[in-house]
DNA sequence: GTGGTCTAGACCACT
DNA sequence: GTGGTCTAGACCACG
C-alpha cells in the first residue's frame, strides 16, 4: 500500500490520504483486519506531520472504515457503513455537482460512463456491484 | 433564474452560486446571451456580500462561461470551454473521488447510473449528450 | 455561558468543554440557534490553545449538537440525535460502569437517585423527561 | 470468575479488568477472602501483558478492594472503602457526565431508572442497597 | 513503540 | 474576523 501526496494542489493532505486508503481497500491492496502503518511512521515516510495522518485515520474511524485499538488502526468493515443516514444524499449531491461541472465543459455522459468502467476495472469490481454487495 | 443560498453549510457561497448558475444554463433556465443580474442587486437579493457574488461571476468568466461587458455579465459560449487544459483531468479525478466514496459505503454502480439518468432528465439532456455537443 | 477549565485533572480539556456546553444547552443557558464564541476568542478567554477548543466544537458537530457554518458554530438540534445507533448502548455501558464503581464503594442506589434528582433540578427538567422529549 | 477482554476497543485493558473484577465481587461470583488468579497465569490466560494484569490488581489494592499477601491478591473489605476521600465526588461527577451525555441525546430519566433496575437485578442487589450496606 | 493531548505559531480561504 | 490546514515539538498513557 503506497501513498502519494501531492503538495501543489488545494486538496488537503488528509483528504488525499483518506481517498487513497479507501481506494486501496476497494481494490484489494489492503485487506480487512490489516493494520495500517503507525501514525508516526507513515507521517515520516510521507514527509508530513503526524497530526495530518492522525486526522486522516480518525476520519476513517468516524466513517466506520477503520477501527482504532490500542495497538494501532486496522481496517474494518462496520455493518453501519450501509446505513449511513445523510451520507447517501450527500454523495448524490456531490455526484450531481461533478456531473454538472463536467457537462458544462463539454464532457458527455458517455465519457462519464467510460470513466466509470475504467474505475470499475481498476478496482476489480464488476460494474453492477459495489464493494459491499460483493 | 432563482438562486437559493444555504448559509448553514460549509460549502462556500460562491460555489453554491457557480453551481446553480451552471445548472440553470444546462437546463435552459438561462439562455445564451442573457445578462445576469448585477452583482449589487443579486447580492442584496440573496443577502450576501457583494464580493461573494463578484467572486462567483469572475470564476465563471475564468471558466469561459460568462463574459464581462460594460452592461454586466452575460452568458456565452467560449471555444476554450472544450479545451480547458487541466479541467478535464480535474473533473475526472473528482468523479473518481465521488465514486470511491460512494462505493465504499455500499452505493452501487447501478445506483450511480440511475442518478445519472435522473440528472439527465432534470437537465433535459439526452443521455448521450453534453451541453456543448448539443 | 461561562466555562471553567480544571487543569489538575486527567479529563482532557476538550472533554470538559463538550460537557459544559452540553450542560449549558440542557439547562437553557444556551439556546438553539445561538452562536458560540469563536474558536480563537474562547481559547484566549480560557487560556488554552485554539486547537483544543476547535476539537471540542468539532466533536459536538459530529454528535449533531452544533452546526458549523462559515460564520462560526451555532447550536442546533438535529433530528438524527435521537437515532444515534450505537450511542444508546454506549451510554448504557458507561452508566453501568459508573454504577458498579459507586456500588462497590458503598454508594447506594438511593444515593444515585438523589443525585439524579439534583441533576434534574439543576437542568430544570422534570424527572421523567429528557431534553428532547420536552 | 471468567474475564473477557476486548482488544479492539479503546478502553484500556486494565480498566476492563478492574471493572469485571468489581462486577464479579458485586454479584457474588467472587467471594471475600478468595484469592485471585496469579498475575502470570491470568496474563497468559487472557493473552495480555503481565504488567497489564499487575496494574489492574494494584489499582484495586489502592481502592481497598484487594489485599496483596505473599500468597497473591485476595478480595477483602476495607473500611476505607466507604471513606474514600475524593472518590465520592469523583463518582458523582462521572455519574452526572453520563446522565448529561444521555439526556442530550434523548435518553430519558425513566430509561436510566430502568437500566438501574436491570443492573440491580443482574447484581442480585435490592434496589436500596449498595454492596457494602449489604 | 503505539496513540492522545496540548501548545505555539504560520499561512490560507471565506465573507 | 471567521474557521481550516499544517508544522514542530513536548509530555503522557498504554502495553
Amino acid at each position: 500500500m503506497i501513498f502519494e501526496i501531492e503538495t501543489d494542489t488545494t486538496i488537503p493532505i488528509y483528504t488525499q490520504l483518506t481517498q487513497q486508503i479507501k481506494q486501496a481497500i476497494l481494490n484489494g491492496q489492503a485487506n480487512i483486519g490489516e493494520t495500517l502503518p503507525s501514525v508516526r511512521s507513515l507521517a515520516s515516510d510521507l514527509g508530513v506531520n503526524m497530526h495530518t495522518v492522525n486526522k486522516a485515520y480518525n476520519i476513517l474511524v468516524d466513517e466506520g472504515i477503520l477501527r482504532k485499538s490500542q495497538q494501532g488502526y486496522n481496517i474494518q468493515f462496520n455493518e453501519t457503513l450501509r446505513e449511513a443516514p445523510n451520507f447517501r444524499t450527500e454523495v448524490q449531491e456531490q455526484f450531481k455537482s461533478v456531473l454538472i461541472d463536467g457537462l458544462i465543459h463539454g464532457i458527455t455522459f458517455t465519457q462519464f460512463q467510460e470513466w466509470s468502467q475504467e474505475i470499475a476495472k481498476e478496482l476489480n469490481l464488476s460494474e453492477n456491484e459495489s464493494f459491499n454487495s460483493n
